[in-house]
DNA sequence: CTCGCGAGGTGGTATAGTCCGCTATCCAGC
DNA sequence: GCTGGATAGCGGACTATACCACCTCGCGAG
């Protein structure tokens, strides 16, 4: 009844337990409150040891989706805000999970020395080369955000080759160029919206916008890539599932 | 040198291990960017297993303070970007960590049928009795946020015995009804201030804020408090960091 | 009838290993 | 000078086992 799994595939065992229950939550035939199979249950049912089955459990209380209780069991979370909290995903992918259809217009794309503050924050030296990408943001074809990235130019030579109005930036970076993300410091704050972002928003000047500032780090410790994106604060609201970090 | 683990306390030994490794970080005694003892290293000076070091360095690493490598080892991490990311603190706390010093004003506290939407978020039933409580929240004598809390009554049905304005909610449901926080849901967007929230904020009506609309769950998976806060966008900003999930 | 206690379940912590893939270093051989 | 291989060290994944604290539930003693 059940399909075993993959021992040979590099995806871990704990992953793929997780990436099961996960698919069993989603489609409900698991109810809200309703237990998820124990740490034994899972690991004799999958022939893994209990250690790994509770990895799998405990991703997926790190993602908000169960609740777990000493004594009692796992349960799936009855939570009423919305699923996709941005759990470190770029533009793109953030409105697919809305159910929306991005797209991008460029603005700018080009190389430049890096400033002070951008060198400062991405940890290389000033003077430094680093691509800077502006563009606005549009879901379901009205502007969403004005996105202004900088990527240093030694992780990525060749991003002026790709079309940044139909690719992500993201993609390019982790399927071109295998640099993979691992985490991202982010600092949002309310302003008006200056005149020439308003513009391209098709807001009025000083309205209020959220403005996301974003440092992303690879898995090497090394800073990516610095965005500061600008939402229009009539269309979108910045989500998140916080989690008590006791593993 | 090194003062040995606690077998006795009641603090698991991977967390001790990470106080430690966490206290040396903050004092600067590892520099950004060098190396934190490895695994094996920690397991042999402390007489853990590898699997409990492990546990330490996982965590430090969940919080964003290090980033670990394969093959090559675990690193302090050099980010620019605040360390006191918001982790499920409330009002008072994230405003110790930024160095301020946190005050409230009392503008309402009374008991309360929850409306249709308060009780969605909370998971209860319509008509349920839960405290409604309004504070002015102040940093350093000055006015920062406008918060409105819901929780249900059945909770801490003495809620209004306690002197809100110089204790902290969060305080009171944990240290006297233990009570403890698990996990939260935020929602985060910028809007205008409107005209009896931006009096009491000293701001003119209309000035741009951020409102952050959080519900907070316990460890048993019930809601326990629905929270709306309205900052002044000109003092303050939300700081986030993310993880990818992979454990 | 009620109370208490234990059996058996749960998640949390910890041990002690194994195997793997990766990286840096260093040295021998070309 | 450079290359290739051995080696040592690292984190990642996994196993098997054990004990603990906690909870629920049912059974038996009073």
């Amino acid at each position: 009844m059940e399909r075993p799994l993959d021992r040979n595939s590099y995806v871990p065992l704990y992953a793929q337990i997780q990436q099961k229950l996960r698919q069993m939550i989603d489609r409900g035939e698991i109810a809200p409150g309703a237990p998820v199979p124990s740490e034994r249950e899972l690991a004799e049912r999958y022939g893994v040891s209990r250690m790994t089955a509770r990895q799998a459990l405990r991703a997926l209380r790190q993602d908000g989706l169960v609740y777990r209780e000493r004594g009692i069991g796992t349960f799936v979370a009855r939570r009423k805000v919305d699923l996709h909290t941005r759990n470190l995903v770029g533009f793109t992918e953030d409105m697919r999970l809305r159910g929306l259809r991005p797209s991008s217009k460029l603005i700018l794309l080009r190389r430049e020395k890096v400033t002070q503050q951008i060198a400062n924050e991405l940890g290389i030296e000033v003077g430094g080369d680093v691509f800077h990408l502006e563009r606005l943001r549009l879901a379901d074809g009205t502007p969403m955000a004005y996105e202004s990235n900088y990527v240093p130019v030694d992780l990525c030579p060749d991003l002026d080759q790709y079309d940044l109005e139909r690719d992500s930036l993201y993609r390019i970076l982790e399927e071109e160029h295998g640099i993979r993300m691992q985490s991202a410091d982010e600092i949002l704050e309310a302003a008006r919206a200056p005149r020439d972002k308003a513009r391209y928003l098709s807001i009025r000047a000083g309205s209020p916008v959220l403005v996301v500032h974003r440092v992303v780090y690879g898995d090497n410790g090394r800073a990516i890539e610095s965005v500061r994106t600008i939402y229009r604060a009539d269309r979108y609201r910045a989500t998140f599932h916080l989690t008590k970090n006791t593993l």
